[in-house]
Formats: structure tokens, C-alpha cells, sequence
DNA sequence: GTCAGTTCGGCAACCGGTTGCCAGCTCTTG
DNA sequence: CAAGAGCTGGCAACCGGTTGCCGAACTGAC
């Protein structure tokens, strides 16, 4: 492979006259450009970015973090992602950390010193953690607030007021959450939001969980929706009175919301393969709009997220703070979700 | 951020030592060796990854390539692929090309540089440029077979075998085969691999398309079925005795086999959309296994890829080949597939 | 013709590791 | 006690670019 060296050599210039040349349009002059240009092609030189990366420690690569590439939610995500970095020319490295926080901080560490930033979808990290590594490169956090790190999310209070009017409108007055895990922040802001649009709506609000975020974790969540004498196995975190409460019967609660809808898909099924009919029986509503979420059985109303503009601003954001912007304010960067009403969702029968 | 020279000044020692101390274990003495790692531990020296690369030219990554990271049946691959490179200590790009030719040819161009080696999943190149890249990087393609470049496939003439096995024993005589995108290459042995079989079995086979590898796809090849006198749009390459046929309608086939799941979800989407059932009008068969081809409607039939091992498989002898092992031979390595029956399937109706 | 200002190209240092080679020391062996 | 082998650690070159600084040549103004 040949290097400026060669080039220099075979055009009679020095190596930095060659890089200039192929760098710095206008720093030399038209005629030794043009025949540097013209050799570099003959010979068939290619700048090796290693070489590039290493007086200049930018290496225009950032990584996107994503908590499990199995679920369809991050591929509109990665997709916004991957837009938005190749069109400011920089290459973006995708890592899956399979829902494991200790697999983020490895990856992170290890990715640390090779690429301009980070971009977390979804982290599974400790706010503290977080900010660690976000003083020593810039970072960005979608799915997710962590005070002094910039972030992009889904408006998840406008959203659940969304959802849970819409079930109030059909007559529900007792709703479930089903939760995700603990680690996720959605999860909490979710199950809040929830709580208090749930107060003004006088609807009784519990939940359950947490469960993990996929199908098979749906099909727990029906089993304990359903077994009238199982233990709450309500995460204590947070606000308390949910785990306290007894657990009902799927009878006692007309509604259920997935904290997203790989596990309200679950839960469906579950619940089917328990006798119990959606929406007849039980509504289920899902967040996240995912592919597949129209093809189940019922197809599932779901709170859509903007994942495309999630992915895309957000790294967006990060481009501009690698390239020094201040962060123009704060505040988390809200994007509005919205309600997709499809069939999952009904009045509740009576009795309920 | 320090460096081996403020450790070596640090320890009193030379640069070169402190590098052999942190990399060469038993090169320097055990005293000195332990007293660099105590002072380095101390400094918080982090080894600079770039540095290293420059000299060595190796930077422990390799990229795979996927065509549409949209279509979940990537997800198994991607985490196949990942486990292997993260367990041999490699770090994994991943790089999604949107279906486009272009696209991927310049990613590759931008990372030839910059990786070990290249992982294609189902790639929309051609063979020679396929093989350009090959003699200059360790490559390994994933469902996919050019000649002098290492493979993993899934076996797909057993696979198709046992999906026609399976429509003949329902009774089936008519088979439309729904192609995917004229670049795909599975697209090409599947179809192949179905013409021979169908031979074989005394069913007439015939192809429609190409269309989109997705759920839209899908339904434009509803479309196409249950018109009467639509043109076939059928791709002329490979033989061409399929576009020349006139178009049945759907009436006139009992059973299709999409190129992928995705297509044969929307197929069943549009079929129904225009008023045919499936199974009862027409059977449909899948092929990936994706995750949500359970839970569609009905759940789909489908010839289950060994994802997983794929994205493994092909990592592994990829990682073999960077580490200077001769490929054992140039024959593809060929995983099995497996037919999931589910209720997509079903005999004919009587008149079919 | 002189002088200041501009343009252009070269020299050399630098990024931070790795590694071939060699010198000095210690230990073994005859 | 001397010669040879083995162990340690240092020197310096190298990977292939970028860039600060400097001087030569050229330009234009007076």
C-alpha cells in the first residue's frame, strides 16, 4: 500500500507537501497540486485513517448502545442513528449489551479511547456511571434523563395520559402496569406518569413486575395477572403502595399496559392460552410500535415512540457536542409520542 | 491522560520497558514488572488503542454487514456474531446498507482500512466486487456462496425440499414462489432449489416478483397473485421460462413460498385484505423464522434458519482466517434448516 | 532598485505505542 | 577462573500521517 511517502517521492516533493495537497485545498499551489493528485491516483493511494487517528485522536467512529438487538424497537432507532452519522461523514459502531449493565460499562470502557462519543439507547447504567463516562467524552442519552448528560426521549407523560384516557373513555377504572426491568428508566418514568394521569382520572393503578422486556416475560406477567393467590412480585423501588397492595385477579383489572410491546404482546398471548379473551376479557395496550405489533392477534393499540427521530436527533446532538457545541440547554429533549388505537383495547364487560 | 512514558519516567525505567512489563508477561523481571503495573495502576495509565493499531495494523474489529437491519431476522445473526467476536476479544461494527449496492460498497471502502476483517450478511454485492474486497482482507459471507470466498449457509436445497414435501403431502399440485430482490442470493438458490424439487415431486412451479424483502412487499405480491391479468414482474434473469409464463390468478395456485418472512406475512396480510383465507384459499410458507412469524395471523409456516449459528459460525472462521489459518476448504460450511409447521398450511381446497 | 508582504514548499517534531538489536550483568559449567 | 548461555533493560527506529515554523522566491508598491 503505498504512503504520502511514496507519492512525495515519485512527484519530487516532500511528504508534507503531499498531505497538504490532499488535506488543505488552496494551501498549495494549483500546478503541484493538480500532479500530486494525479499521481496519488495512478498509484492508487488511500490515507490510512490509523495514521490519521493518531496525532489527532479523533477517529469520527461514535457507538450506539443499544440493550437488545432482538427487539425490533431499535431498529427505527439504529436506523435514525446510522442516517444521522453517515451523513456527517462519521461511522457509527453498534453494540448490543444483551440487557447486561455489566457488558455497558465493558464495552464502554473498552471503546473509550477509540471513538468521538456515545450514544446510549436505553442504558442499563447507573446514573453515576453514566455521568463518568460522560465527563471524559461527550454523550448523549435517548430513552432516558441523567442529570448534566444530554438527552433525547419520547414525551412518556403526554403519552401515558394518551393511553390511559383512552382506556378511561372505554370505561376502564382499574388498569395494571406490567413493568420492565428495573434498570430501565422508561420503565420507572412510565409507571409514574401512569400513577399520577391515573389519580386525576380516578382510575386504580397497580402494577406488577418487573419482568423481563420480551415475549416470554409477557407470558409470566399473564400467569401472575391471572393466579389470584400469587405473591405481588412488585419491584419495592420507588413508590411503594403498589408492591403493599394485594395482588388481584386478572377479574379485578379490566386494563393492562405493557411497559413495552414485546411483553404486552407476551401477556396477550399468555392470557389467551389462559382462556381469557383480548379485549373482551382484558385490554392490553403496548409502548413502543413495534414491527409486528399490527400482525398479532388482536393487533395491539401501543403508545408509538418517535425511535427514528429518537436516533436521529440524538445523535445529532452528539455530533454537534464532539464538534464543541454547548449543549444549548439541559433539559432533556422531548419528542411527542402517540397513541395508535387498534384492537387490543375495549369497553370492559360487565361486572368488571 | 498518561502515557507509558510519564509511567516509565515515573518508574525510572525506559518506555520499552513499561511496554513489556504491561504486555509481554515474563519479559522484564518479576520486580520491576511488578512495580510498573502498581505505578500504572496508580497513574490510571489507560493504553491508547490508536497508538497500538498504528505499528501493528491490527485493530481487533471486524464489521459485519447487513442488508436491513430492520428485518428482525438479523437479530439471531447480530448476537451470534457479536457472542464470537466478543469472546475472542474482538469488537464488532455493525453496518446496515439499507438494501443498496452503493451503500455497501463504500462502507466497505471506508472500513478497509480500519478493521480486520469483513462479515457479510447476505450481501447486495456482486461476486467481483465481492472478491476485490476478499483479496485484501479476511472475508466471510453469510448466507451467501462466491466462489473463493469462505460461507456459511443454511441449507436451503434441503430446506425447500422439505417445504414442497410438506405442500405435496397437504395435496397441493401449484406453487408460486415469491422472489426477493434479484440481488440476493438466497433469493436466487431458493428459487432454484424449489423449481428442482418441484420437478421432482410433479408440482408445477412457477416465481413472481421481485419484490421489497418486506411486509409491503408482501402485499404488492397479493396483489399480483389474485390479478388476473397482470403482467408478470417476474425477473428475467437466471431462466427465464417463469417470466415468460402467463400470470395465474391466485385461484390457480393453492400454495406460495415467500422469499423471506416478512413477505410472506404481508402476502397473508394482503390475501386476506382481498378477501381470500389462508390456509383454506391459499397456504403460505415463510422462510427465517423471524421473531413475530408466530404471532401473526396465522401463525406462519416457516423454514426456520439456523440464525444464530450463522452469525457465529461465519465470526468464528472469520476470526480464523485474521489469525492466519488457511481456510480448511473452499466448500461453504452449510448449516441445516428445519421446517416449523405451524397454521398457515393447510390442503387445499376441493378445485384447487 | 529597495523593501514589505504574500505564497509556497521543506524540515522536523509529534501522536504513543511496539520491537529488533545490543550491552551489561548474573549464573552455570568445564 | 574463564568462557558461554540466559536474563534484563535501554536505545532507537518505525508505523503514517499532521502541523508549527522557517526560509526562499515571488509580487507589488513606492
Amino acid at each position: 500500500m503505498p504512503t504520502i511517502y511514496d507519492v512525495a517521492r515519485e512527484c519530487g516533493v516532500a511528504p508534507s507537501t503531499v498531505s497538504r495537497a490532499l488535506s488543505q485545498p488552496g494551501r498549495v499551489s494549483a500546478t503541484t497540486s493538480e500532479r500530486i493528485h494525479e499521481v496519488a491516483a495512478r498509484m492508487g493511494y488511500q490515507p490510512n485513517p490509523l495514521a490519521k487517528y493518531l496525532p489527532t485522536g479523533r477517529t469520527e467512529t461514535i457507538v450506539l448502545i443499544v440493550s437488545d438487538i432482538a427487539n425490533p424497537v431499535y431498529s427505527p432507532m439504529i436506523r435514525g442513528a446510522e442516517e444521522a452519522a453517515s451523513r456527517a461523514g462519521y461511522t457509527l459502531v453498534l453494540s448490543d449489551i444483551e440487557e447486561s449493565p455489566e457488558r455497558e460499562r465493558d464495552v464502554m470502557e473498552k471503546l473509550l479511547r477509540t471513538v468521538d462519543g456515545f450514544a446510549l439507547a436505553t442504558s442499563r447504567l447507573s446514573d453515576a456511571a453514566i455521568r463518568t463516562i460522560a465527563r471524559q467524552r461527550p454523550m448523549v442519552t435517548m430513552n432516558r434523563v441523567t442529570q448534566q448528560v444530554p438527552s433525547v426521549v419520547p414525551d412518556n407523560d403526554q403519552g401515558m395520559r394518551a393511553a390511559a384516557t383512552h382506556l378511561a373513555d372505554l370505561g376502564h377504572s382499574r388498569v395494571t402496569y406490567i413493568s420492565g426491568p428495573a434498570t430501565s428508566w422508561a420503565n420507572v418514568v412510565r409507571w409514574r406518569a401512569l400513577r399520577s394521569v391515573g389519580e386525576q382520572l380516578g382510575m386504580k393503578v397497580r402494577r406488577i413486575g418487573p419482568y423481563a422486556p420480551t415475549v416470554a416475560g409477557g407470558w409470566a406477567a399473564a400467569a401472575d395477572l391471572v393466579k389470584p393467590d400469587s405473591k405481588a412480585r412488585s419491584g419495592n423501588r420507588g413508590a411503594g403502595e403498589a408492591a403493599s397492595a394485594p395482588v388481584r385477579t386478572a377479574a379485578a383489572t379490566s386494563a393492562v399496559i405493557g411497559y413495552n410491546d414485546l411483553l404486552a404482546i407476551g401477556a396477550m398471548q399468555g392470557l389467551s392460552d389462559l382462556g381469557l379473551s383480548v379485549p373482551a376479557d382484558v385490554s392490553v395496550v403496548g409502548c413502543d410500535n413495534i414491527l409486528g405489533s399490527d400482525w398479532c392477534t388482536p393487533p395491539l393499540t401501543t403508545l408509538a415512540s418517535p425511535l427514528r427521530e429518537l436516533g436521529a436527533t440524538g445523535v445529532r446532538n452528539l455530533l454537534a457536542m464532539i464538534k464543541g457545541a454547548q449543549p444549548r440547554s439541559r433539559r432533556p429533549v422531548v419528542l411527542p409520542s402517540q397513541l395508535i388505537v387498534r384492537e387490543s383495547t375495549a369497553a370492559p364487560a360487565k361486572g368488571n
